[in-house]
RNA sequence: UCGAGGGUCGUUCAAGGGUAGGACACCGGCCUUUGAAGCCGAGAAUGAUGGUUCGAAUCCAUCCCCUCGAGCCA
């Protein structure tokens, strides 16, 4: 058996070996798949796992995958969701061209389906209320029982299919429900109700139903109907399974293979639809786009590229294990896409004036800066420098702590393209004691790229002119919630307990380089020593403003955390 | 308790009878006009117990642990 070892068949997640499978011994002879989402939210990270994964497959394999939403449910689905799906799916860098399918496009077809079944035995009206119904199925470890009105006949539930389907029945009092056996262990398999009575307006077929099919009856057969080859859904969708082949085997019709992978869950982070909707619905965050959601939108303004998402949903690999990625997967993603494609640029967000006394004060020198280290194409520009400038206050101590490389009394540091400079005086608010100014004096003989630069010395600060930097607005995100499972809470308490409520921090006084005045929102920068950081819809003809994207892994700071 | 699924470094994914490997994280070093990036290195795992076998993460048995399941949600 060692011939087939380095056979491909070993070589990649366990789905991509089925199918590989299923094509060698022509189960399938093409592969299908669809990404299928309800239209009852905006898709998150967890999404783009699946997205990432029906849509790489398909590819993969010379086959085609569908955009299908799942809209069975008119009480929670909305058009708005639809669009914002689309969009994201698209940005994504994924493309269904001319298939855009609705499970709803499917209901003339899922009512014959339903119909059939009847007449076949398989399927019955039921007039148990909907706690009732509940009584009747059990529980985890005892079978339920038949309901009093599973044996109609067929020409009854045939009437009074029709009938609830012709709008004469309130909501709740009769639903289709599959004749299967009460007393399955798997649950799903204990009568699963088909069709519920739903005076609600759909978002696309409008009033034209007032019956609309569950899930369990919907999925499959659309699947089915698309020629779906592989339907890769969840793990909570295995016990479905019997069910999903269930109802495709009492129909025959085209059969696709349900497969389930794990879910992803992401450690800092929540990851459930309801959730995030309640998070957006009671005001914790601003909204499905809010920077610090785990939203493809969120995520996009917050400065994420599609590469890196993509990236990230490769990396963390596809089992059913159930698992939590550590969230600096996340980010490390994203910094080494954006290390390679952001130009550097210098801004000051807590800024502290710094006066070089000996350099003249009507001068002004037009510096060279590299724009990215990393990539010699992307050039250089000019940066001004002048007498009066702006560091970033915490690149100052007064009682320099142990392995402190930067600015101090005495002590000297690089400004970065720029000069070597030496602290000479510190200057305080009398009456406070704050740190308001800070003088020093510069080595003419030490200007970026002369002769003489060479001369080292331990730090180098990023900075920019008082007069020519542009003030703007910074938006520091750090994780929503403190702790590693947002859903460990004390008894009665729910996720919500665990919220940051630090995970916003407003920064309005920045200080950033001329050059990036009137950026467009979406431009995304490495501010140099700080992180990457993208323009922000915000941001207007008189403000910038930025989210921090991702910060820059710090040393620093895990030194000093040591020497605590 | 019943059913389904799953247990491999801290995390995640490989290895499917033949040297347990990668990535992230962590730690150490080199380099550095970003304490970034990059480069080099180290530590670190087969849930347990038996069995089969020359050889077991892999096959078998028993046990333990984790996830999901009782919507007219998906």
């Amino acid at each position: 058996m060692n011939i087939n070892k380095s056979d491909s068949i070993h070589s990649s997640d366990f789905i991509r070996q089925i199918i590989r499978e299923d094509l060698r011994t022509n189960k399938y002879s093409k592969v299908y798949t669809r990404f299928p989402p309800e239209p009852n939210g905006y898709l998150h990270i967890g999404h783009a796992k699946s997205i990432c994964l029906n849509f790489s497959i398909a590819k993969e394999f010379g086959g085609l995958c569908n955009l299908r939403f799942d809209d069975t449910n008119p009480t929670k689905e909305q058009s708005e969701y639809i669009e914002s799906i689309m969009k994201d799916v698209r940005w994504l860098g994924f493309d269904w061209e001319d298939r855009l399918f609705y499970a709803s496009d499917y209901f003339d077809k899922l009512y014959d389906y339903a119909v059939q079944l009847i007449k076949d035995g398989k399927a019955y009206i039921d007039s148990l209320s909907a706690q009732e119904i509940r009584e009747y199925r059990g529980t985890l470890t005892e079978p339920g029982k038949d309901s009093p009105y599973r044996n109609r006949s067929v020409e009854e539930n045939l009437d009074l299919f029709k009938r609830m389907r012709a709008s004469e029945f309130e909501d709740g009092t009769y639903v289709l429900r599959a004749k299967i056996d009460m007393s399955s262990a798997n649950l799903n398999m204990r009568d699963p109700v088909m069709y519920r009575i739903l005076h609600s307006t759909h978002h696309r077929t409008c009033d034209k139903w007032c019956i609309y099919p569950m899930y369990d009856f919907a999925h499959g057969q659309s699947d089915s109907i698309e020629g779906i080859t592989h339907s890769i859904c969840t793990l909570e969708f295995e016990d479905h399974r019997l069910l999903y082949d269930w109802f495709l085997e009492q129909l025959n019709i085209h059969h696709s293979q349900q497969i389930e992978f794990a879910r992803l869950n992401i450690s800092y982070t929540i990851l459930s639809k309801r959730k995030l909707l309640q998070l957006v619905e009671e005001r914790y965050v601003n909204g499905w786009d809010d920077p610090r959601m785990p939203t493809i939108s969120g995520l996009r303004r917050r400065g994420y590229t599609p590469e890196a998402i993509r990236d990230f949903c490769e990396r963390i690999g596809v089992a059913k294990t159930y698992t939590v990625v550590d969230i600096a997967l996340l980010e490390h993603c994203i910094r080494q896409d954006l290390n390679l494609r952001a130009p550097r640029v210098m801004a000051v967000l807590r800024p502290l004036k710094l006066v070089i006394d000996n350099y003249p004060e009507d001068r002004v020198e037009e510096l060279e800066a590299v724009n990215n280290p990393e990539d010699d194409s992307m050039g250089t520009r000019k940066i001004p420098f002048s007498r009066v400038l702006y560091i970033e206050r915490g690149d100052f101590q007064e009682e320099p702590q142990k392995k402190w490389f930067r600015l101090a009394p005495g002590r000297e540091v690089r400004l970065k393209h720029a000069y070597i400079i030496k602290c000479e005086r510190v200057i305080k608010n009398e009456q406070t004691g704050e740190i308001v100014e800070l003088h020093c004096t510069y080595d003419s003989e030490t200007k970026s790229g002369c002769a003489k630069s060479g001369r080292k010395v331990k730090g180098t600060l990023h900075w920019v002119s008082a007069a020519h930097s542009i003030e703007a607005e910074v938006r520091l995100y750090d994780y929503l919630f403190l702790r590693e499972n947002p859903n460990d809470v004390e008894e009665g308490s729910d996720f919500k307990a665990n919220l940051n409520p630090d995970s916003l921090e407003t920064l309005t006084s920045c200080r950033i380089e001329p050059s990036l005045a009137n950026e467009k929102p979406g431009t995304r920068y490495q501010f140099l020593r700080l992180g990457y950081f993208c323009v922000d819809i915000d941001s207007s003809d008189e403000k910038l403003v930025f989210n921090r994207t991702v910060s820059l892994r710090d040393t620093w700071a895990k030194i000093q955390k040591a020497q605590k």
